[in-house]
DNA sequence: TCTGGGGTCCTGCACCTT
DNA sequence: TCTGAAGGTGCAGGACCC
């Protein structure tokens, strides 16, 4: 807690439909909203103008199409979401070196850290010339929060949304947060906030009166103690510039539930790999392996198998899924599958086993190699009896063709569904899993898909984003975000040869 | 109506070691 | 040698967040 208002809170507006709109001017004032376009989807973000209409965060696709029928419905870009994130984040880091990311579209700035404000008015006219750089640089609108903690910056930022500041005066906390839901408090979800409402307590004001034992009694001790002093206002949580991964993971969704148990194993082994691939990306080793397993009644359970040592090798993970999957019952259907690996290091058992090997045969400090936990290797690889794993091992990391752009992989993780389904007209379905892509690509010439938001270029049009596809025809309007008015619309083949994917394009101007 | 994906943190229980 | 308490670790599930 700060007597001065100097922890900012920046929330970019809508940010996946907002950079939709402001990459394709046809889309600017109407109905956009990003997400899942399998049956099985859900919504990422709706701009504004879909809101209107009840579509929010975390609602069924399908739902959102009931209720915005005549909305643009998009499949994400991570790579333009990404590339927009990092020039908001080198902002943010002119501010302070305290910058703290939540997602790509969220982060927290201590500016007393930075010395770029020391009382309320500096740290408003900061937050106010943020806003402008940001909708210079980006296009785009942000909303900006300041107070004296990170809980209240935050629900600073959420009143001062869209396009606007929100200044919470230190002192004042307490009198403001009095009569609000209990919602309004981090970390009190659906169910806490049903558990709070069974005891009576339907706002701050009824927590900060109930006392610490009450709350410690229903909600448990770290839960209880915090939300009693966030009811206060009281919050010291610090701006933390760097954070470790503890956990990667990846799961998917199918579009049809699955019955076939073989079919099931390697989808498993397949996800297996996936989250290798990003472990590795990452630099990152993993010792505890989990797996995810959500049935079609929607049950969730999770099993997991701790290793002698972090791996990285594909093999073992995806041998240890594979012995965790024996245990799980999946008759019935399973619409989840999930591969993830916890306890993460920075080197593997194999690095210790090498290193301990290059010790023994200098030969020279044989006594010093004792501590090292390079014995237990033989167990690490030995259990799963594949010495020749690496050979195979490592999954591809191109493994892209036709229309699947190079951040294929992060459209797969947002698609949210997978397999052919053709959905609805609107849009050639999810993009097809780097797997099948890869076996594809060994046998035939696959047909090319597309995918409603894409960016492509054309050899005679130029730029532009597919509207549609579907009956081996794609539609496509040729625009790009610097365009005065709707672009042109044409319709072609899929197998158009003159049709190609093309990168997103910068929202603004290399000026900007 | 029908519920994504990638995370973090907490709790409770069982088991093992000291 | 046996027993019980305490603490650490592994595992599973739940809640929450964006």
């Amino acid at each position: 807690m700060r007597s001065v208002p100097t922890v900012l809170h920046l929330d970019m507006d809508a940010f996946y439909a907002a950079a939709e709109q402001a990459a394709k001017p046809s889309l600017r004032g109407k109905p956009v909203v990003v997400g899942g376009l399998g049956p099985r989807g859900v919504v990422a973000t709706a701009s504004y103008e879909a809101r209107r209409f009840g579509v929010h965060s975390a609602m069924p696709m399908a739902q959102a199409r009931r209720l915005a029928p005549n909305a643009a419905y998009l499949m994400p870009r991570f790579a333009l979401y990404r590339a927009v994130s990092d020039q908001v984040m080198e902002l943010l880091g002119r501010l302070s070196p305290l910058v703290e990311p939540l997602s790509l579209d969220e982060a927290f700035v201590d500016l007393e850290a930075g010395g770029s404000a020391d009382d309320a008015a500096s740290a408003r006219a900061v937050g106010e010339r943020l806003r402008k750089d940001i909708r210079a640089v980006t296009g785009l609108s942000a909303s900006v929060g300041l107070a004296g903690s990170k809980m209240l910056a935050k629900i600073a930022s959420e009143r001062a949304k869209p396009d606007g500041l929100v200044l919470i005066e230190p002192g004042t906390e307490r009198e403001l947060l009095a009569p609000e839901p209990v919602r309004i408090l981090p970390g009190v979800g659906p169910a806490t906030a049903d558990h709070l409402r069974r005891a009576g307590m339907t706002t701050v004001a009824d927590l900060a009166s109930a006392g610490e034992d009450e709350l410690v009694r229903l909600l448990g001790k770290a839960h209880g103690v915090s939300l009693y002093r966030m009811a206060r206002g009281i919050d010291d949580r610090p701006v933390v510039a760097e954070r470790d991964a503890k956990s990667v993971s990846v799961e998917d969704t199918f579009d049809v539930d699955l019955h076939d148990r073989v079919r099931v194993r390697s989808e498993v082994e397949r996800l297996a790999e996936r989250c290798v691939q990003r472990l590795r990306e990452a630099g990152r080793s993993g010792r505890t392996v989990v797996l995810k397993v959500r049935r079609f009644d929607f049950s969730t359970l999770t099993r997991s198998e701790t290793l002698r040592g972090p791996t990285d090798d594909p093999g073992v993970v995806r041998e240890a899924a594979a012995r965790l999957l024996e245990g799980v019952d999946t008759t019935g259907g399973v619409r989840l599958l999930g591969v993830g690996v916890t306890g993460l290091a920075d080197f593997t058992q194999e690095d210790l086993f090498a290193q301990a090997a290059r010790e023994a045969a200098d030969g020279e400090r044989a006594t010093e190699t004792e501590t090292r936990t390079g014995r237990s290797v033989g167990a690490v690889r030995g259990v799963e009896g594949e010495p020749g794993n690496d050979a195979e091992g490592e999954p591809s990391r191109e493994g892209t063709w036709g229309p699947v752009g190079p951040e294929g992989a992060e459209r797969e993780e947002a698609a949210g569904t997978r397999g052919r389904s053709g959905g609805d007209g609107a849009g050639p379905g999810p993009p097809v899993p780097v797997a099948a892509r890869r076996d594809a690509a060994q046998e035939e010439v696959p047909e090319r898909r597309w995918y409603a938001g894409q960016d492509v270029r054309h050899a005679v049009y130029g730029a532009g984003w597919v509207q549609g596809s579907g009956v081996g025809r794609v539609t496509v309007r040729f625009e790009e975000p610097g365009s005065v008015g709707p672009g042109r619309v044409r319709t072609f083949r899929v197998d158009d040869v003159e049709l190609e994917v093309g990168e997103p394009l910068p929202l603004v101007g290399e000026e900007g």
